[in-house]
RNA sequence: GGCCUAGUGGCUCAGUUGGUUAGAGCGCCGCCCUGUCACGGCGGAGGUCGUCGGUUCGAGUCCGAUCUGGGUCGCCA
């Protein structure tokens, strides 16, 4: 109080209360302050402009006569003796207001993000990212990881996502792409021997977008460690995340390290997924055995899964939207019965359960006020239609679902291969990087038939975060031998590998440490911390569910000229009849 | 590409069984108000109801097609 100031930022609102007295919200980064007009020459320049005109205010700070304690500069206003105007704002109608741009059309934010994100509330995410960010170099930077980046423009890679790809000029029909992750990159540099790397890397995917997956563009906290284990790299994550939780997350509870290590396929056995929410307390239980004989026909034949939920307490209707919405997310019907308070098997298809009620409450350990949630398929059909019936149940019961907390576990020994669903026949389940568990001895054992190919795991990782995949990583395979013996399991062979990946296995001819890492979802992390449900809300300029920018306008046409140089000719799709 | 959902003044939304001139709050414009703080009071402007077609005496409302946004499955670490 009693300094004299000059102040910036914008003209947010003002409350007049005469011809001569009212008082301007000027806000800038840090928040607002109380500009008290009280001549009228200050009002006639107020007056000549629109809000959100940014303006510098010279006066004095002086107590407030009527002081307001919510506010953090609610003690003092700024008397001024010149009002400049900086740059004045030509529209008296905004797109939305500031305040309150999170209500508005999501389209319209997108289109005005530079005004979207003048609303506090959003600018406030990309604050907190900033120093998650900071928070994440620093904590690697102490456990020595070196920071080092890697080529944008680099090869097309033949595994995983669409490629987004770049016209080589001076290659005519040859392309660039934009690196879905800097996987081989980092692998490389662990041959080099830099021990410890990390990056936060833009990672580029040409597929569709979901709520939680952004089109286009992604960062991940990319890291990898030489002569490591499993356990080594698992315990960096679990020592570098947990603190930015507990500093930043809007829950106090955080699952504390080591975090509990659930195998692949016990989580699709449990949760029927293989990114459990732990949050909730339900468990799966088989019931094939118990129900496939109770002449009920889509149970025939089938694996069958069973969600017990004690002490159910929603109405009919809760039911039927549940099993409808299980139906639209999986394409399965599901079923269900209740014991209830009588201890009588009521609703649902309880009528082909009663001819074995006791059976049936004694293998699921039933009691008055039970509800059991039912789905039958193909195994692997039956578990996941199970895992989305058990995160809807427990959406809908609160007693089963202790929210406000961040439940952390790791998915382990992933299966290195699966029948992939087109071809009917051996393909790798994830990315052929991985070290298989047993090597090349099981590689050979599976070769020769003595083991079944499926059963092989691989020292590859995912961590999980309240039902997200939050991070994922692998032990890498860096023997060119067992490389080959794992290739060949899926029909390829040693030129197949080195078609694909020739740096890498060249590279690995050379001497290449053991090397093991892992890769959390920058964005995913953010949206964790601040419970927000759609991504676009923790990145500066997202694009809309379409991958367009539509502030920018990108993706756009370009010249002739530009197409000209790079020896790319435009073939239209036809128009649809 | 499939399914679900939404589209009504600048923004958020209401609009009953198809019925006269499509409403509200916020914002905007004008007037009033000497301590407001989501300031208040009075008045006003602003809408071809996403688009096209159909049914009907009559369509924001019903039917068909289509466009756009969001969610989800496919896809994707």
């Amino acid at each position: 109080m009693g300094k004299n100031v000059t102040l910036v930022g914008w003209y947010e609102n003002i409350r007049k209360v005469s011809k001569n007295l009212g008082f301007l919200i000027l806000r800038d980064f840090y928040g607002t302050t109380q500009i008290v007009i009280e001549t009228e020459e200050m009002m006639a320049i107020i007056d000549s402009v629109n809000k959100e005109t940014t303006i510098s205010v010279t006066g004095s700070v002086r107590e407030r006569s009527s002081k307001n304690a919510n506010l953090p500069t609610g003690d003092i206003e700024v008397v001024p003796e010149k009002i400049e105007i900086l740059g004045k704002c030509t529209h008296n109608a905004l797109p939305f207001e500031i305040n309150q741009s999170k209500e508005a059309d999501e389209d319209t934010r997108l289109k005005y993000r530079y005004l979207d994100l003048r609303n506090p509330l959003v600018k406030q995410r990309m604050v907190l990212r900033s120093h998650v960010v900071a928070d994440l170099r620093k904590a690697m930077t102490d456990l020595d990881f070196l920071e080092m980046t890697t080529p944008i423009l680099t090869c097309s890679s033949p595994e995983g996502a669409r490629d987004y790809l770049v016209p080589a000029r001076k290659h005519p029909g040859k392309f660039y792409a934009l690196p879905q992750a800097p996987q081989q990159f980092k692998q490389l540099l662990m041959t080099s021997g830099f021990d410890r790397y990390f990056q936060i890397a833009p990672c580029f995917r040409d597929e569709d977008a979901r709520g939680d997956r952004t089109p286009g563009e992604f960062y991940q906290m990319d890291m990898e460690m030489a002569f490591a284990t499993q356990d080594d790299v698992l315990g960096v994550l679990e020592s570098v995340i947990v603190p930015i939780f507990q500093k930043y997350g809007i829950y106090d509870r955080v699952t504390p390290a080591p975090f509990r290590r659930i195998a692949f396929n016990d989580a699709m056995e449990k949760y029927g997924s293989d990114k459990p929410d732990l949050r909730i307390d339900l468990e799966i239980q088989d019931a094939t055995e118990l129900l496939s004989g109770t002449g009920f026909g889509p149970f025939e034949g089938n694996v069958i899964k069973a969600v017990v939920v004690s002490d159910f307490t929603a109405t009919r209707k809760q039911i039927d939207q549940l099993t409808a919405d299980v139906e639209v997310q999986t394409a399965q019907k599901t079923f269900w019965f209740r014991l209830d308070e009588n201890g009588e098997l009521v609703g649902g298809i309880s009528k082909f359960i009663t001819p074995i009620k006791e059976q049936v409450i004694a293998a699921l350990g039933l009691k008055p006020g039970y509800f059991v949630g039912l789905a039958a398929g193909k195994k692997s059909v039956a578990q996941k239609t199970a895992g989305v019936l058990r995160t809807k149940l427990g959406a809908l019961c609160p007693n089963h679902m202790d929210k406000e907390q961040y439940q952390m576990c790791w998915i382990v020994d992933f299966p290195m291969y699966e029948i992939g669903e087109e071809s009917g026949e051996l393909e790798f389940c994830h990315n052929p990087f991985s070290m298989p568990n047993g090597g090349l001895e099981i590689l050979e054992k599976a070769a020769k038939g003595e083991v079944d190919p499926l059963s092989i795991t691989a020292f590859q990782y995912d961590l999980v975060i309240n039902g997200y995949e939050s991070a994922s990583g692998a032990v890498r395979n860096h023997d060119p031998e067992i490389m080959v013996k794992a290739f060949q399991l899926v029909r390829l062979g040693e030129e197949d590998v080195k078609a694909k990946f020739p740096a890498m296995y060249n590279a690995f001819t050379y001497g290449a440490p053991p090397h093991a890492g892992a890769a959390p979802g920058v964005d995913r992390m953010i949206m964790l911390l601040t419970g927000e449900e759609s991504i676009r809300e923790v990145i500066t300029f997202p694009m809309n569910k379409n991958a367009q920018d539509v502030m920018m306008g990108a993706p756009t046409t370009v010249d002739q000229k530009q197409l000209d140089d790079v020896h790319i000719l435009i073939n239209m799709p036809k128009e649809k009849e």
